[in-house]
DNA sequence: TTGTACGCGTTATCAC
DNA sequence: GTGATAACGCGTACAA
C-alpha cells in the first residue's frame, strides 16, 4: 500500500501535513517550499515531504496568491480559438508557461474591443500575473491601458507601432518579401497584392513587405493592383479579388496577406474559370492546416505558429521575473513553402 | 471627471470602498453581493454600489474563493486542440459558461493518461469547481478517480461506458448510419469500414453504427472489408486504407470513421491512381473545417461541435446547480452532408 | 439594519 | 532550525 495515493475527497491542507510530520505548519511551508527548503533541516524537511506524499497533499495556489499578490495564471487573449492560426500559438505559450508553472487562462474576444476590456478587466480580477494578447491592433489603446494598470503584458502575433511593448510575432514584412521574390523570380512583372486590415500589424506590415520587394526587383508597384480587404477572411478574399480582376489592371500573379484571402482568390477563380496558376498566380500567408490539400496545393509562407508561442511565453517570463527589463520585441523568421498555386506567368 | 473610471496600480479592495462609502466592511460585502443586499439598507447599498464604481473596484476572486471553496472555474481537458475538432466545442463551453460567471481553465493532454492525471489533479489544486473532459476513452480510470474526488466531471465528445457519468455527445452511431445508408443508396453492395480506435466511444459507436445500418440494408458486413484503424489520423488512415486493398475484397465504397482518416485513404488512392468516386467512394466523419476544399469535395457527416460544447457546459452547470441532480447523457443529432466523394458503384 | 469577529490555507516576520 | 503569530481579502455567523 506504500506508495499508494489517497482518495480522501476532503481537501488535505499544510495543517494536515505539518500534523502528521509533527511539525508546525510554518515548518512544513518551508519545507514544502523548494526556495525555503534549506532554511530547515534535511531530516526535517524529509519527514514533511513524505507525509505530504502519503496524504496526497496539493498546494492551494488561492490560499498562496492571497498572501503572495501573485496567482501563477496568465491571461491569454485571443481573437477566435476557431481560427487555426491561435490554436497552435496557444500551445506553444502553454507548453512553456507550463515549465514555469504558469497556467493559461484563455478567452475568444472576437476582435471586439469592448469585449476584450472586459476580458482583462475580468483577468485582472482573477489576480492573473500578466497578459499575453493576440488581440492589439496598431493603435489598439488596450495596450496602454494594461500597461498603466501594471500588468505585465506581451502581445503575440500582432505588434503595437510602439516599441516600447513586448512582441513576440512572425517577421511579416520578409515573410511577404520572401513570396514576391518568389514570384518576380518566376518571371512576373505585373503583381498584384491582397492585404489584409492595415490597423492590424500583419496586414501592415505585409503591405510594406510587399511594396519594399516591389522597388528591389525593379518594378514600380501599380496602385490598380493593390487592394485593401476589409478582413483575413474567405469572403473579404474573394470581394478584393473581383474587384482586382474588375479593374483590369492585367495582374499575371497576387501576394495575399493570408491564406484565407488566397482561398478566396480560388471561390473566384472557379467562377470566371481563371486557370491557376497557368492563368494567374497565388501565393498566401501562414502555411494553415490544410494548405497543402487546397486545389491547386497553396504555395505559402510558413511562420511556425508554435515557436511564436514560445517566444510570447517567454517575453511573459522574462517580464515577471525582472518587471524593469528592457523590453525586447521577437520576430521569427518564417519560410516559403513552394506548392502548386505559383507558376511562371502566361505567354 | 464623474464616471471616469480611476486606473489606480494599487489594487482597490472592499475595504477601500466601505471606507469610502463609510460603511464597515461587512456591510459593504452584504450590499455588493446581489444575494444578500437585501439584507441592508436600499440608500446604503446605493451609496456602496457608487463607491466601488467610483473606486473601480473588482472583487477579488481568491479571496472569495478561499472562504466560499468555489473558484467559479472550470477545468477542461483537451487531447489537443491543434486538432480542429476542438477549438469549436470549447467555444461552445466558454460561451455558455461564462454567461453564468463561469471561466475555463484548459489543458492539452496528448491523449496521454498520465498526463492527464497530472492536469486534472493541478486543476484541482487550482479549485476548480468542476472537470469537462474530451480525453476519456471508454474504460478511462479518470472519469472514476474524478468523481471519486467529489468534482463533478462531464465528458465532451466522447463518452465512457458508464451511462452515470454525464456526456455530451454527438449522435455517432446515428451519424454512421447515415453515411452507410447514403452509401446503400447510391447502390453500393460492397462497403467497407475504417474504424477509428474501440476505446474511444467515437470509434466504437460509429463501428456499432456501420454494422447496424449495414444489416438494415440487407447487407452482412464482410469481415475482411472492416479495418479498425490505430489512431484518428491521415497517417493511420492511410496505412488501413492500404492494408483494405490489399486484402482485395472488392469494396466499392468506404465508411470511414474520421474526416483524417478518409483523408489517408486520399493519400491512397493518388499513390495508386484510384479514382474517387469513380471507382471508390468515400465517406468521412465530422465535416472538419475545409473539408468541402479537398480533391475532391469530401462527403461528411456534420456533427456541430460548438453545440455539443455548449451542451457540456449547461451540463455542467446542472451539476452545480444540485449535485444530486440524475446525470444526463446528451446525444447530438447529426447531419449528412453530401459532397463529391461519393457516387455510384463503377460498373 | 448594521457592526464585530473569526476563519478560509498560506506565507512572512518575528521570536526563541 | 523551529515555533508562534499576523496578515492577505473576503464572507458570514452572531451580536447589537
Amino acid at each position: 500500500m506504500a506508495g499508494q495515493r489517497e482518495m480522501t475527497s476532503a481537501r488535505v491542507t499544510l495543517r494536515d501535513v505539518a500534523r502528521a510530520a509533527d511539525v508546525h505548519p510554518g515548518t512544513a511551508s518551508r519545507a514544502l517550499n523548494a526556495e525555503t527548503r534549506s532554511l530547515v533541516n534535511e531530516e526535517t524537511a524529509q519527514r514533511v515531504l513524505r507525509a505530504a506524499e502519503q496524504l496526497g497533499y496539493l498546494p492551494n495556489p488561492i490560499a498562496r496568491g492571497l498572501k503572495t499578490n501573485r496567482s501563477y495564471t496568465i491571461g491569454v487573449l485571443v481573437p477566435d480559438i476557431t481560427n487555426p492560426l491561435f490554436p497552435p500559438i496557444l500551445r506553444g505559450i502553454e507548453d512553456r508557461l507550463e515549465e514555469d508553472g504558469y497556467t493559461p487562462l484563455m478567452a475568444n474576444t472576437d476582435n471586439d474591443r469592448e469585449r476584450a476590456r472586459i476580458d482583462w478587466q475580468t483577468m485582472r480580477a482573477r489576480q492573473v500575473d500578466g497578459i499575453i494578447t493576440a488581440t492589439a491592433d496598431r493603435t489598439d489603446p488596450i495596450a496602454e491601458e494594461i500597461t498603466d494598470s501594471g500588468l505585465p503584458l506581451v502581445l503575440v502575433n500582432r505588434r503595437v507601432d510602439d516599441p516600447a511593448v513586448r512582441a513576440a510575432t512572425p517577421d511579416d514584412r520578409a515573410g511577404m518579401r520572401l513570396a514576391v521574390e518568389h514570384l518576380v523570380s518566376l518571371g512576373h512583372h505585373r503583381i498584384a497584392h491582397i492585404g489584409g486590415p492595415l490597423e492590424f500589424s500583419s496586414g501592415h506590415d505585409r503591405h510594406e513587405g510587399f511594396l519594399e520587394a516591389m522597388r528591389e526587383g525593379g518594378l514600380e508597384p501599380d496602385p490598380d493592383l493593390v487592394i485593401i480587404s476589409k478582413a483575413f477572411t474567405e469572403l473579404e478574399g474573394a470581394t478584393a479579388c473581383r474587384e482586382l480582376l474588375d479593374r483590369g489592371g492585367g495582374a499575371t500573379a497576387i501576394a495575399a496577406s493570408n491564406d484565407l484571402i488566397a482561398l478566396g482568390c480560388y471561390d473566384v477563380f472557379l467562377e470566371r474559370s481563371i486557370d491557376c496558376p497557368g492563368q494567374l498566380s497565388v501565393a498566401g500567408f501562414n502555411d494553415m492546416p490544410f494548405a497543402d490539400r487546397f486545389q491547386p496545393p497553396l504555395t505559402t509562407v510558413r511562420i511556425r505558429p508554435y515557436e511564436v508561442g514560445v517566444a510570447a511565453a517567454e517575453l511573459m517570463l522574462e517580464a515577471l521575473r525582472d518587471p524593469d527589463s528592457e523590453p525586447r520585441q521577437v520576430q521569427l523568421r518564417p519560410e516559403l513553402v513552394v506548392r502548386e498555386s505559383t507558376g511562371p506567368p502566361p505567354g
